[in-house]
DNA sequence: GTGATATACCTCGCCTGTCAAGGTACTAAC
DNA sequence: GTTAGTACCTTGACAGGCGAGGTATATCAC
């Protein structure tokens, strides 16, 4: 089943630029290699993808230039920028404090439900 | 320091509930206990939290009836209903899942950046 | 040649959850 | 009588996600 858009809420970003540490690559590409790296259980729309893509370098995070895509439409490639792979940090960092804030909030407690 | 909203939407509705299987009580309270749970590091603003209620009651999530506050404004208590039980363990197993794919999307590949 | 399919990009406009800002009302203490 | 704490509520704006729609190129089948 599909994960509730919300839940994913927040870390687009993160998960773009995750992706662009490993080197640049293309919009499309990314996508399918979500898709496989989930087992097809969640995917990036597209437009939430593109305009993940406009924040990102208007925030300095990302740079693009076009390739040629070889037997296809043409490229457009994004590189992680400088920036960006610290603002990455900060967002991993980020994730696995709210993380554990969700964890104290939703689990733990549903386990101090039992002496109820 | 405060943890991006973002990270967090979508969890609301989680959290209020979990709070309600431990028994009755009503906003203020809950705000509080999710602060001190956390350590001050996350708190649902107000509005959200109103909103959710309107929204978890509406969803048939919760019940609510007013209780006096002793020494203070009135209360409005909220429970959770048998539907609010079911719907709360289907937001478990979904922030798993999601929880796994974000790990799967942000650290996974955050570990193969050293070989690169 | 034309139609289908795959690759690849993009934009518009709506929806939904968050939240700053503002408000109400009661009680206790000074 | 005014300050502080408890407790609730609404409005309006904002931002991210995404459905729906569109564009362009290349390949293969008919």
């Amino acid at each position: 089943m599909s994960i509730a858009a919300d839940l994913i809420r927040g870390h687009t970003d993160a998960i773009i630029l995750a992706h662009l540490i490993g080197g640049d690559s293309y919009g499309y590409k990314i996508n399918n290699a979500i898709k496989e790296a989930t087992e097809n259980t969640y995917e990036l729309k597209e437009a939430t993808l593109y305009t993940a893509f406009r924040r990102l370098e208007s925030a300095g995070c990302i740079s693009s230039y076009w390739g040629d895509g070889d037997g296809g439409a043409r490229r457009r490639y994004y590189s992680i920028t400088q920036h960006g792979i610290e603002i990455y940090k900060k967002m991993v960092d980020e994730w696995k404090h709210a993380n554990k804030i969700i964890n104290t909030l939703i689990d733990t407690e549903a386990g101090e439900v039992s002496d109820k």
